[in-house]
Formats: C-alpha cells, sequence, structure tokens
DNA sequence: TACGGTTCTTTCAACTTTGAAACATTGGAG
DNA sequence: CTCCAATGTTTCAAAGTTGAAAGAACCGTA
C-alpha cells in the first residue's frame, strides 16, 4: 500500500489478483491523487466553513442563503417554487420545507401563480430582504478571507477557468 | 444592479447610502464573482453528485464512504473514535451515530480501549473491508468522470495548488 | 488521595434532508 | 370531449445531522 486516503488507489494492486469479474477502473495516478485528496477536504470543509458561519450569524444554512439571494435577484423579487428550487440547487421537497419556515419567520410569502393554479409563487417580504441585507456583508467578508484573500489574480482566473470545467459534466 | 448571485455584490450601491452603523466590506469586483459563481456552484453540487452516486450504487454516503477508507488505510484497520472523526473530517456526534449504524450492518465492531477507558477504537471488519473493496472501482470512475477526464495536467496542478492554499484557511 | 479541569464519547431533542407517493392541474392525442 | 402522460408542488415517514449537555475516565497538582 502506498498510497492512501479517498479513493483507495491503495487497493490497485491487490485487486487485479483479485478472481472477479468486474472490470478493473483506470486509478488515480500520483498527481491526480496529490490534487484529489486536497481538494475532496476542500469540497466538504469550505461549505461546512459557510454554513457555519451563516448559522452562527443569522441562524440560516447556505441553501436558505441561496434561496433568498435567488428571490432578492429576480424580478419583483418573485419566482415560481420550481424555477427557485432549479436556481438554488435543491430538492423540491427540501425548498418546500424551507419556504414554509421562512413563511413562519415573516421572509416569504407564497402567492398562487394565476396562470396555472400548479404552481406558487414565493415572494420576498420587504423583512425578508432586510435579513438578507443584515447577512451579506459579514457572508462576503467570510467569503474574502476563506478564499480570495488567499489567492492571487492569476489563481482566480484559474479556479475559474477549472470550475466552469467541472460544472459542464454536472447539470 | 449590474451583477447577481450569491454573494449579492449588487447590493453594495444600495447600501453605501444607507445609514445603518455596520462597515461596509470589500465586495467583490468583477473578476473575483466571475470565479466565485461557478466555484460556489461546483462546491454544492459536485458533492451532491458524488454522494448521489455512492448512495445509489452501494446505499452509502460520502461520510460514510471516507470513515470506512479512513479505517481501511490504518494499522490493523483501527481507529479511536476521536481519530477517525479528524480524519473523516465529521462531528464526534455525526460519527457515533454513524459507526452505530455500520456496526448493526456488521461493517464495523467497537472495542473498548485498553489503556483510556473512555477511549473506544472502531475496527473494520473484513464484511466492511469487502464492501469498500466493491465500491471502490465506481466511486474512482465517478470521480475521473466528473473531474479528472475535464482538466488537464497543468489544471491538476492548479487545483492541487489552490486546494492546499485553501486548506491552510481552514482546520 | 482528593480535587478540578480536560478529554473522549454518547445521549438527547430539535431540526433538516431524503425519496417515494399523493394530489392537483395542464396540455396534447385520439 | 376525454383520456392519459407530464408537470408542479406538497405530504409522509424514515434517516441523518446538529449542538448542548451528560457521563466516564484521565492527569496534574496539592
Amino acid at each position: 500500500m502506498r498510497r492512501s486516503g479517498d479513493v483507495r488507489t491503495e487497493e490497485s494492486e491487490a485487486s487485479v489478483t483479485r478472481t472477479e469479474s468486474t472490470v478493473e477502473p483506470r486509478w488515480l495516478d500520483d498527481e491526480e491523487m496529490a490534487a484529489w485528496l486536497p481538494f475532496v477536504q476542500l469540497l466538504y470543509l469550505l461549505p461546512q466553513e459557510l454554513d457555519r458561519q451563516l448559522r452562527e450569524e443569522m441562524g440560516v444554512s447556505h441553501t436558505w442563503y441561496s434561496m433568498l439571494a435567488a428571490l432578492s435577484a429576480a424580478p419583483d423579487r418573485t419566482l415560481a417554487m420550481g424555477e427557485l428550487a432549479r436556481s438554488s440547487m435543491t430538492s423540491p421537497s427540501r425548498l418546500t420545507h424551507a419556504i414554509a419556515t421562512m413563511e413562519k419567520r415573516g421572509w416569504v410569502v407564497r402567492r398562487p401563480c394565476p396562470t396555472d393554479k400548479r404552481s406558487q409563487f414565493a415572494v420576498l417580504t420587504d423583512e425578508g430582504f432586510a435579513t438578507l441585507e443584515a447577512i451579506a456583508p459579514s457572508h462576503v467578508a467570510e467569503v474574502r478571507r476563506t478564499v480570495f484573500d488567499r489567492l492571487d489574480r492569476e489563481q482566480v482566473d484559474q479556479l475559474r477557468r477549472i470550475a466552469l470545467t467541472l460544472l459542464e459534466g454536472l447539470g
């Protein structure tokens, strides 16, 4: 076992000797592994940190934050539930629960859609907007502290390209 | 409002005119925003995709996967709960629940630590190890498909450096 | 050896997330 | 017009996650 970690390339030598019918995958090589280990750590640690800060400061998860942000950027601060789910990258079910709770807090109201009775609009209230405005500065400060203060201009550009490339393979 | 999205720099113009006592943060500029929007999307979408694949294939979340992986790489496939929590980047509480469930499935057993009666060891069973071996190939294929097949060697190296840099600011 | 602060783990209750199923509505094909 | 599949949303029950608090054992100091 020369390597270790998340993807367990260290098993590659062992598994070629096994007699199973599964096709042997192409394991990660040393350079890929050297990138994957820190990247996957970042992938789980950074959202956790952003969530922690938002929750501590304002009792809001990043999921909620992006729902509020999406609404605030929409015309009339209004979006259909489905669109909101898509633009905040969350499941319909999760959205329903979250919006229900936010509605109780007075941040959002639901309105029936006049042209499609299946559909509901979610509308950001003034109170919801004010809440978002109150959160935003410390959130941006956190993003700056954890990300942009640590990268030079060139790396910011590299990050942009990499993220855009990888996003193509999702959604 | 010229820009939109997660960090809501579009509010910067509005907020300078407000009369609140909060200090105006340094908002993200265009280049930072152009990197942040896809990056934050990736940050939530990629783990979701990795989780989805692991869950679908083997009924296991990425959290569980990294616990199993950490155990499999440890001497005697054994780690104290605390060490396991640290190396799989999870909270003690979450670890307890997860290990309890895995123990029911026969993947792990808990053993008292002989030298410190507060501490418990988690030990990966043969069955747990076999499960991990069964998962690994399709997981590495997924990682390859979503990440490494899309980046050239230079980008892999850039990603490594960026991830390492940002990790310094966490933990 | 007894105190007290610290460490390691679990428990607890509240909350969130999940996917499947239910419900209501729509729009197109026959 | 009447199906029927597709769409948009909610409900449901099961599972997972959270942070705080509890419990147990450790270790240094007196």
